[in-house]
DNA sequence: AATTCGGGGCG
DNA sequence: CGCCCAGAATT
């Protein structure tokens, strides 16, 4: 197959002058001090959806304590899910080690070095099959991310709507033509690196692009038009109260959250859904959680706006005493046990106000 | 094919 | 505020 999608450009040019340019202007990132499969896979996973500033320390972190694959595969869910604290998109970290798990138990400890193979690993797509398997064992296979598509949508001067899954399939064909077979590694990380550093998503620095003369959309101007993606719809808006409730003996009460859906397996106060009089917030109290209280506006609210919809926590403070069985996925704690259990962000802006009142 | 999953940084 | 980020799983 010959350049079908863009007459001007030298396949084999393109290749030189992109992996030439990458070496030249890479970054030194943690993970890209060693090409261990298990170092990669972990980096990708993070960097799935996240910034590589935000990655950096947390990757530390995460080597420190689970250095070796074995580390992760026994360790307690509640620390896995401490060490992910922050990063968002929790089920990453249960689906990575339920993976480490599995290589662990039935390949030996030993990542594979197939698609078919490492695809069917909890939490591994094509993308991060592609990063593992070039990357880690310089196999020629497409690593399509937001980067590349944007990049190469320029590069091709591609109309397709990149939020559609079909057009990640189109980048991937182009790709298995156009990656270097010889350094596919540096070839696709310096795809996404000049997607991060150069071709951006606005004001896409050009005059620094090593592909430029070879970049149809720059050659036409509409290389700050592409690529096409349709918007999203705006979030919706959900009322929350939440709860900081002491017993008489200064402990709080917190809440586990269910083992599936938003925030999953992460700690909370104690939260209601709506807004309610005295007298209903009482009753709904006693009902979730088995507690006599009374609690009394703190006059502080958190906004925290996720992708999809928009929490707004207005907090109460009061005293509360057990009346009946604790619920099975509630603890009473003593506040310097906080800082062992996973809270979301929204719950530490609650719990670092509380801190600051001095109600902690 | 469309939704659901977090959180932060930037214009 | 809206957009995007080294996406994958679920429906």
């Amino acid at each position: 197959m010959t350049e079908t999608y863009n007459e001007n450009i030298s396949y084999s040019d393109f290749r030189r002058q992109l992996i030439e340019w990458y070496q030249a202007h890479k970054r030194e990132l943690p993970w890209r001090e060693s090409n261990d499969p298990y170092h990669i896979w972990v980096s990708e996973i993070m960097l799935q959806q996240t910034r590589v500033d935000t990655v950096i320390p947390y990757y530390e972190q995460f080597m420190r304590k689970f250095p070796e694959m074995e580390d992760l595969a026994y360790a307690e869910e509640e620390e896995i899910l401490k060490v992910w604290e922050g990063l968002g998109y929790y089920s990453r970290v249960r689906n990575l080690q339920a993976a480490v798990r599995e290589v662990v138990e039935h390949y030996g400890s030993v990542v594979p070095d197939t698609r078919k193979e490492i695809e069917q690993l909890k939490g591994v797509g094509p993308y991060t099959a592609g990063a593992i398997l070039s990357i880690a064992y310089a196999k020629a296979e497409p690593a399509v991310d937001g980067n590349v598509m944007r990049v190469l949508s320029r590069v091709f001067c591609m109309e397709d709507d990149i939020g559609k899954p079909q057009t990640r399939k189109k980048h991937e064909a182009i790709l298995y033509e156009l990656i270097d077979k010889s350094d596919p590694s540096s070839f696709n990380q310096g795809l996404m690196e000049l997607g991060a550093l150069v071709c951006t998503p606005t004001s896409p620095g050009c005059l620094l692009c090593p592909v430029r003369t070879q970049c149809l959309a720059y050659e036409r101007g509409q290389q700050e038009r592409l690529p096409i993606k349709m918007k999203k719809k705006k979030a919706k808006s959900i009322e929350l109260e939440s709860f900081l409730l002491k017993t008489e003996k200064g402990e709080l009460l917190i809440e586990k959250r269910p083992d599936k859906g938003l925030l999953a397996g992460l700690w909370q106060l104690p939260v209601l859904e709506g807004r309610f009089d005295p007298g209903e917030r009482q009753q709904k109290l006693a009902e979730k959680y088995h507690i006599e209280a009374e609690p009394s506006a703190a006059n502080f609210q958190v906004k925290h706006i996720f992708s999809h919809l928009i929490w707004e926590i207005e907090l109460y403070v009061g005293r509360a005493n057990r009346n009946g069985e604790l619920p099975a996925n509630c603890r009473i704690i003593k506040a310097e046990e906080l800082e062992q259990y996973a809270f979301p962000v929204s719950q530490q802006k609650l719990l670092n106000h509380c801190l600051e009142e001095g109600w902690l």
